[in-house]
DNA sequence: CAAACATGTGTAACCGGTTACATACATGTT
DNA sequence: AACATGTATGTAACCGGTTACACATGTTTG
């Protein structure tokens, strides 16, 4: 491996001068300079980013910690941390945790002891004081999809119950006159929200009924097919749904198909994210719109002013939300 | 921050003895291996990685060069991959190329730099020679969905000539006559590979016509429809169509549902990758799984093999496809 | 003309671990 | 008694960078 003092001892200056050159910082004469580049480029040298680290305190590496890549949320964040990071030299350390509290625990003091710059959180089970204690360490997190209230930790979101509130809207203004909704697990913070968001517009437009709703303890798509049809031999009347997201509203499309019910005559129906799969189904899927890229990036820039120790105004990031008019209503 | 050397001046002991317990290596008293044991826990003492990666050469940490986390194909690779990492105390590095040369050397370069044990590396585009450099100076690599053949670099891919043969094969089981193939690019293995598999399966079944092949520049859903609609211009017989993978088989239903055509009844279809779309669309479509997870399950082994030093005796691992039937065929 | 300042460079300590080597003592062997 | 071996521990060099500090020279400035 070539080091710096091997460029040193071919450029003939001394090591501290060569690291002057690599950093453009400090006073180095012309002559000194070239000298020193040529070293570089003859003996190919690479500064060793881990001897960096060591004694400059910083690694140009994040810790992105989600329950799981496979979930279609989180590619699309992943991508966003991703191309924020790789623009100004930074890596992303991959982390699933499968919302297991100890993967999590594990994980961060992983990270740490790694000693990375910083954290972005997406997940719904971890412990608010394990967050804590890593923000009063001062060490920079950032938390995605989630808030806590009783505290100052920078957040990004987007505006879930709003987002409800637009379905809904739309599928009263498409003439729908019962109105149901597939609930997600309550434990997940935006299942709360979009459920609020649902009650809300109801109530507005007088077409809440409790029984209209199916609780599901998860939101893949077997949740939104158990939903579906527990909602339809509720209540046969029925003529319009609003899914939690877009999983559970395909679940949903596929009940609704074995049953012969056709999409969207009989039955209207809106998704929640927009992920690539709505645009794909037959019909595709009318959805929120969450601008999930647009999450991904705050959150990483959010992240980087905090290293940069600058002042974060904003703790609390509301992203808008946006709807998706489909095939499906 | 806590140092090995707080531990030895509270423990009483020194810093070498302290690293022998933490290490679990030479000769250690039971006496001192108390006391630092409980100095360690109360100053919640966690060795700095950074340090030990700078003296011991390891920094227990891979990285993962991918086209494209948003590539439905990618996530359960990455995830597989991290699964196994996390397991033995590694983690990974998520580095997205979208199949460009730069971004690609530069990652490597920085992957470098970064000391990571090895690279885990799936790309269409890349360059063999850089990866041959890699190899070269003994760096670990390994290759995904894709053989060097004029080199011995460990590959991990599936059989995709012979799913192409089990997908043509059950379209003619099923009835069908003309059978025509959406091709991906040519740049691509797989396409190549999967190609080839419908070429040889035709010319043994005798439904062979150069006409009945699209090829496509991508594989996307938008080249299935593209793909389906060009087909069916030309010839309007046929009555079983094999995509190259999912999305484009996704697209090709898409075309044939808007014109009218029911599928499984007037056009049979199957995909390839068991891609969690594929379940999902209505109908679901038939498709060849590949063992995607376990394709990152065996390039991470084999990629740690490697690391450890042990010699790699089968350079290209080809695992097993399977028809999946569903409701599309 | 001396003081103040800008420019340029090198030495060596430091970051926080690992480990080669020196040393010391107890025990077993011949 | 002399020597080899196993156990236990500490000192200091080392990994490959950064940087505080010392020092030298040239240029302003009052």
């Amino acid at each position: 491996m070539v080091t710096i003092r091997d460029v040193s001892k071919l450029s003939g200056c001394s090591v501290a001068t060569v690291s002057r050159v690599i950093n453009k910082s400090g006073y180095v004469s012309a002559d000194a300079k070239q000298a020193i580049q040529k070293a570089i480029k003859e003996l190919n040298y690479k500064p060793n980013t881990i001897a960096r680290s060591l004694s400059g305190k910083k690694t140009y590496t994040v810790g992105l910690i989600i329950p799981d890549i496979m979930n279609p949320f989180f590619p699309e964040i992943a991508r966003a941390i991703e191309d924020v990071a790789s623009e100004i030299g930074y890596t992303v350390l991959l982390c699933n945790t499968d919302d297991n509290l100890q993967k999590e625990k594990n994980y961060i003091d992983v990270l740490q002891t790694k000693q990375v710059d910083g954290i972005i959180i997406a997940s719904y089970t971890i412990d608010e004081q394990q967050i804590l204690n890593l923000y009063q360490d001062r060490f920079p997190v950032v938390v995605l999809d989630r808030i806590f209230h009783s505290s100052n930790i920078p957040a990004i979101v987007s505006k879930n119950r709003e987002g409800s509130y637009i379905a809904v809207k739309h599928l009263i203004d498409q003439g729908c006159k019962k109105i149901a909704h597939i609930a997600g697990p309550f434990e997940v913070y935006a299942s709360r929200e979009r459920f609020v968001g649902f009650e809300e517009a109801c109530k507005k437009n007088t077409c809440y009924l409790p029984s209209l709703i199916s609780y599901q303890n998860g939101f893949h798509v077997s949740h939104g097919f158990d939903g579906m049809n527990e909602l339809l031999d509720k209540d046969s009347e029925i003529d319009g749904v609003f899914a939690g997201n877009d999983l559970m509203a395909l679940g949903a499309l596929k009940a609704l198909n074995k049953r012969g019910i056709s999409v969207p005559k009989d039955i209207k129906l809106v998704g929640f994210d927009n992920t690539s799969l709505s645009a794909m189904t037959i019909p595709s899927i009318t959805t929120i719109k969450q601008p999930i890229y647009e999450i991904g990036k705050r959150a990483m820039n959010t992240l980087l002013s905090i290293i940069d120790g600058k002042k974060v105004e904003k703790y609390v990031t509301e992203l808008d939300v946006e709807l998706i008019k489909r095939e499906s209503s």
